[in-house]
DNA sequence: ATGGCGGATCTTATCCGA
């Protein structure tokens, strides 16, 4: 059971792109954030051909969106709207995966803005509410075993998730501030981060290159934003995971996101 | 020079991302 992430940008300029990533990568279930789509705008017989028949969508005019497609069964749809926004960042599913079905929840969590301030920048103060909603819901002792967290969290946690630490100590996505919201979410249930199962934390590693860089590959200045977190007792199925880096260099219009793979036995 | 770009829509300007 492949479980892949991916902020796509779009979902309708890169169709293409997914197709790619399907073909090269297949996965079992594919995760998009910034679909920038509303729901039956979605290119839902595309993917149905393409062999993803289960999909989820909740969808929004020009920002945000996020959907999940499958070929495997999806119930027990669950969506929850954070911070009384009404925007369309999350979608949650129970997948019926072969090795025992689990909840997956997909999340776009607020970028905040540029000024880390959450007096002086609404967006800076809806990322921690967004996040403190997070943080109450999943400690929550009705909470189910078996789940696992995908997405665009906006937030690098580690040293080696940044090209530069120090550098970005005061930069949105990096600040303690945002690392600490994050890891008391990751604590509450002890989450284990798949992919650093499987990359050592001494080694820098990314998902996101911004669009500005000349050259985003040779200046390699990129952040780890996009995750697939699982309950432990799931982490213990996880046999590999892996971030598609050449994704970023796929034609002339990628996404700034590249997508993240979890491969759960 | 990480943010001199690239999405969508209110389109030749503006809002948003990070």
């Amino acid at each position: 059971m492949r479980i892949a992430t991916w902020n796509i940008n779009s979902v309708r300029l890169r169709l293409p792109l997914v197709r790619r990533l399907i073909k090269a990568e297949e996965p079992d279930v594919l995760c998009f954030q910034e679909i920038k789509c509303q729901t039956d705008q979605f290119p839902s017989r595309e993917l149905e051909k393409d062999g993803y028949p289960h999909q989820i969508v909740n969808g929004q005019k020009s920002y945000n969106g996020v959907a999940i497609v499958s070929k495997v069964p999806l119930h027990e749809v669950d969506i929850r709207e954070f911070c009384a926004m009404g925007d369309a960042r999350h979608v949650s599913a129970i997948v019926e995966a072969p090795g025992g079905a689990f909840r997956l929840h997909n999340f776009y969590v607020p970028s905040g803005g540029d000024e880390p301030d959450p007096g002086a920048n609404p967006k800076f103060r809806h990322k921690l509410d967004f996040l403190g909603e997070m943080r109450d819901w999943f400690g929550d002792p009705a909470f189910e075993a078996g789940q696992v967290i995908v997405g665009d969290f906006n937030i690098a946690p580690h040293e080696n998730d940044v090209w530069s630490h120090t550098q970005l100590l005061k930069v949105v996505s990096h600040t303690p501030v945002e690392t600490d919201a994050l890891e008391a979410i990751r604590a509450a249930r002890d989450w284990a981060d798949l992919l650093r199962l499987h990359v050592p934390v001494t080694e820098k590693v990314y998902s996101w290159w911004s669009y500005r860089a000349r050259d985003w590959s040779q200046s390699d200045r990129g952040r780890r934003l996009d995750h697939i977190w699982s309950t432990p007792e799931l982490a213990s199925r996880c046999t590999g995971a892996t971030i598609v880096r050449a994704a970023r260099g796929w034609t002339d219009k990628p996404s700034d996101h590249v997508p993240v793979i979890a491969t759960l036995g």
